[in-house]
DNA sequence: CAGTGGTCTAGACCACACA
DNA sequence: GTGTGGTCTAGACCACTGC
């Protein structure tokens, strides 16, 4: 048994993920219908469809209209990261925050810039580049581009006060976006910014987010790897 | 407007997204209650009920019993990666896949892999250690530990056919567990087995999975920083 | 056609927070 | 007490699937 199944609802839920952990229910194998596990259950149907419809939300049963409910295949679990804040993580830490400001401006996007942000030629765009710094040391070093459009107050922002992050969450809050990680080779000038060993791996993540069809921001965090983790949970939410 | 809203819950949640994101609605101020939306839409409670509780699961409001429902704090959005299999990576990009086995062993269990799975003394473990490869070439350094109570086939297991990932998934299919991801620079074994130049920086991604109370596996896959990336979504699912 | 899941209704009882 | 959200019921109509 896995649940502490209070509810009618928690019932059915631990009923199936029992089954299916403990085998019996294989992956793929279809699972009773709706009206099977009213009966089954003595509850409404809407119970029964609230609960397997939970489980279909979190991944673990595929429910096709008109087919019926099927254990998912698994074999891609979903990992979850928190997007980090490098500002808001030295203030978690307790450590002295400060930030050194290397470019902030705004000027003409560049085709490669117009294409991640789907703007027309001539456009605008605001760039910061900065090292994030905890007791003087440095921790991150970001180079982020700005919709000046979805942000237009990004350049009056008080980085040593407000982080950009912060700033575009209040702007565009719940973005969608996308995310790649990467291990990669400091460059020289990351190496002079974040004072690192030549040679030094780093740990990248690139970030473009939008809300609806506007991209609001792209940007690449760059972190010594000798000193930063990125943790996470496996989860069913 | 954001969704194209066919149901009526789909109006609900829509009306509370966009009011959120134009800035009607602050974070942490109040919505409307249920009966108030009730009225304002003219649905029945349920309906109000479902939207709302949808968009509390995603981590957009915050809902509590006798309050009311909230605007979440946004700043910290969350990244969802694609926990992979370094198999199925490779047979997904239609490379030849095989994978040069180093270890597959039982042994005793040292204190601190005794400590990371919960075992009392004298406990056995499995320990796989192995190369995946994508047509000849090394792709990901694989260095497994299993508890042999959750899976005590898995020293049968014809790992040319059937990679690991996928056979600890039957065992215990949507585990919960915790990750890190780090980059790091290629030890002196990495460079011989993958192949790489002295120095170059290596993703590591390590990963802990238990299901209920049992640590099902821990495992260490350490990536050529040059030739892979981890790319994933930043979403409300 | 019968069976399935998706949605919705108009009530209900409960546990909780606040005044 | 009132108002809130959490849960549940016993129906209903619909869109979809496979036969």
């Amino acid at each position: 048994m896995s649940d502490i199944a209070t509810t009618r609802k928690g019932e059915i839920r631990a009923w199936v993920l029992d089954r299916i952990t403990s085998g019996a229910l294989e992956p793929s194998s279809r699972i009773p219908s709706e009206h099977q596990l009213m009966a089954l259950f003595g509850v409404s149907r809407m119970t029964v469809h609230s609960a397997l419809a939970e489980l279909a939300k979190e991944g673990v049963l595929r429910r096709v209209k008109g087919l019926g409910t099927f254990v998912a295949r698994p074999g891609s679990h979903l990992t979850v990261v928190h997007v980090t804040d490098p500002a808001e993580d030295v203030r978690a830490r307790g450590g002295a925050y400060n930030i050194e400001l290397i470019t902030l401006e705004e000027r003409d996007a560049t085709d490669a810039e117009r294409h991640i942000f789907g703007m027309a030629q001539h456009a605008r765009i605001y760039h910061l580049k900065a090292v994030h710094k905890s007791g003087g040391v440095a921790v991150a070093l970001e180079d982020r581009l700005v919709n000046p459009t979805v942000a237009p107050d990004f350049l009056k922002v008080d980085f040593t006060g407000a982080s950009a992050f912060a700033h575009l969450s209040s702007c565009a809050p719940f973005p969608e976006g996308g995310h790649v990680i990467r291990a990669v080779q400091a460059s020289a000038t990351d190496v002079k910014l974040l004072s690192l060993k030549p040679g030094e791996p780093c740990l990248e993540i690139e970030r473009t987010t939008w809300i609806e069809t506007s991209v609001v921001t792209h940007v690449k965090l760059r972190y010594p790897g000798s000193a930063y983790e990125l943790k996470g949970a496996i989860s069913r939410p």
